[in-house]
DNA sequence: TCTGGGGTCCTAGGACCC
DNA sequence: TCTGGGGTCCTAGGACCC
């Protein structure tokens, strides 16, 4: 194996065990580690309660494995302390974390990727810190432990692939929750993987056709054909094959920090939805909150898409599971116009199926830097629009999403009042009175 | 997995242009 | 018209991640 001319350096993927169960035994003080817990949502829409985050002791004294999701797969136990979120806390702890991290590299070198997860180029800062990048790890660590309260787990990699494959594989078994993968060691520690969804990239889907190949393995996959495999699977088996050496010539230093290109919110509903007049009044509660979003960050959007999924019945009987299509239009974040084209949208193409999901979706998203007045419309009109919208995003920012909604979300059919004060569909955790 | 939510990236196929 | 070929852009859908 020839390695001489791959990037080399020193990267650190660290993430937080059981982030957001680590946060809530810390608040209660007790030990993340040592405390039973669970994180539990439940929103409207989670069917009874969705467990976000089980802690370590949770897991061994229950025997939870890590995927039980549902409240009703809980154990009833005077013992088990079971928690409602608060994503306000944990995105707090994360920005916290990250200026951990900045003690130790530059600015530029610290990539958040997640709300527990960042990856640290240590290529040039190591050495200040350590002798060897593992005692530079286990400083990190313990500042931490120290500071926040929190464990963290490193993986350790001469690449970011490599860190995260430590990671996610080795660094989260072991007793000092570190893990390290070097060129030298790939084929010690990556080839003898057989369940190739472990791997960052592969999931179900990718995993069963490469099975379908006769790659059962790592190893399998690293001595497969490449041009095969770029045949059967595209550019993303060709990156997969580069992960089973090892490899990775992502720079991350050229690559601009990416900035969302979409915004979107999307909702599994509480029931099936057949009426078409229910089913817009959603419709417009998303597009209404995507068109917030998008003032929020002074953007407007050049397309919206609208996806709709079926009801399990609906899909049986139609053999389809929903729809999605997308609409050009131009430069808007105004909420009239962003529901009127999604109900065209719907009407378009909904024929009277039942309905359990809708998303929207924002995309070519542009400055909103100037006001693009539509041609047909009274330009006053629009104007007031506008400066509208912009009051009700003010109260809305100072006193909460629930101070302001529409009539119609007071019915029976509207979400968007059980929905206010969620972040990423969970509690945010502030109340506002 | 009888339904969490917010994202990104890739691809096949069609439209359109020269 | 029983009509070439290549490039680009767009869209719908798929797959994956945390």
């Amino acid at each position: 194996m020839f390695y001489d001319d791959e990037p080399r350096g020193v990267f650190f993927l660290i993430d937080n065990k059981s982030f957001y169960a680590s946060c809530e035994a810390v608040q209660r003080g007790f030990n993340p580690l040592k405390v039973p817990l669970v994180v539990l949502s439940e929103a409207e829409n989670t069917n009874g309660g969705l467990v976000l985050a089980t802690s370590p002791a949770a897991k061994k004294i229950f025997h939870l494995k890590a995927n039980v999701s549902r409240k009703r797969d809980l154990p009833i136990d005077q013992r088990l302390w079971i928690v409602p979120p608060r994503m306000n806390l944990y995105i707090e702890k994360n920005i916290q974390i990250n200026q951990i991290f900045r003690e130790y590299a530059a600015e530029e070198d610290v990539w958040p990727y997640s709300i527990d997860e960042s990856i640290v180029d240590m290529t040039h800062s190591w050495r200040l810190f350590g002798n060897s990048p593992r005692e530079v790890a286990r400083t990190i660590q313990k500042k931490i432990r120290e500071e926040l309260g929190l464990y963290t787990t490193v993986g350790i990699g001469d690449n970011p692939v490599q860190a995260k494959l430590a990671l996610d594989i080795y660094a989260k078994h072991t007793r000092d929750f570190i893990g390290e993968i070097h060129y030298e060691t790939v084929s010690q520690k990556i080839w003898p993987i057989s369940d190739l969804t472990e791997i960052w990239g592969i999931g179900e889907r990718t995993a069963r056709k490469f099975n379908k190949m006769g790659i059962h393995t790592m190893a399998d996959l690293a001595h497969y054909n490449p041009y095969q495999i770029k045949a059967r699977l595209g550019v993303i088996g060709l990156q997969l094959y580069a992960v089973a050496w090892g490899v990775d010539r992502s720079q991350l230093k050229n690559k601009p920090i990416v900035k969302s290109q979409s915004i979107g919110n999307s909702q599994v509903l509480p029931k099936d939805y057949r009426s078409q007049a229910a089913i817009e009044t959603v419709i417009k509660e998303i597009g209404e909150q995507v068109a917030a979003r998008l003032r929020h960050q002074g953007k407007q959007t050049q397309c919206l898409a609208l996806s709709v999924g079926f009801s399990y019945a609906a899909i049986e009987d139609t053999g389809c599971s929903g729809f999605s299509h997308g609409l050009s239009i131009s430069a808007t974040n105004q909420d009239r116009e962003i529901t009127e084209q999604l109900h065209f949208l719907f009407r378009k193409y909904w024929e009277g199926q039942s309905v359990r999901h809708v998303s929207v979706y924002a995309t070519k998203l542009v400055a909103d830097n100037y006001r693009e007045l539509s041609l047909f419309e009274d330009g006053e009109q629009q104007v007031k629009h506008q400066e509208l919208n912009q009051v009700i995003d003010e109260i809305r920012d100072r006193f909460g999403f629930t101070k302001l909604v529409y009539a119609r979300s007071l019915t029976a059919d509207g979400t968007a009042m059980k929905r206010a004060g969620l972040v990423g569909g969970h509690n945010g955790g502030n109340s506002y009175g």
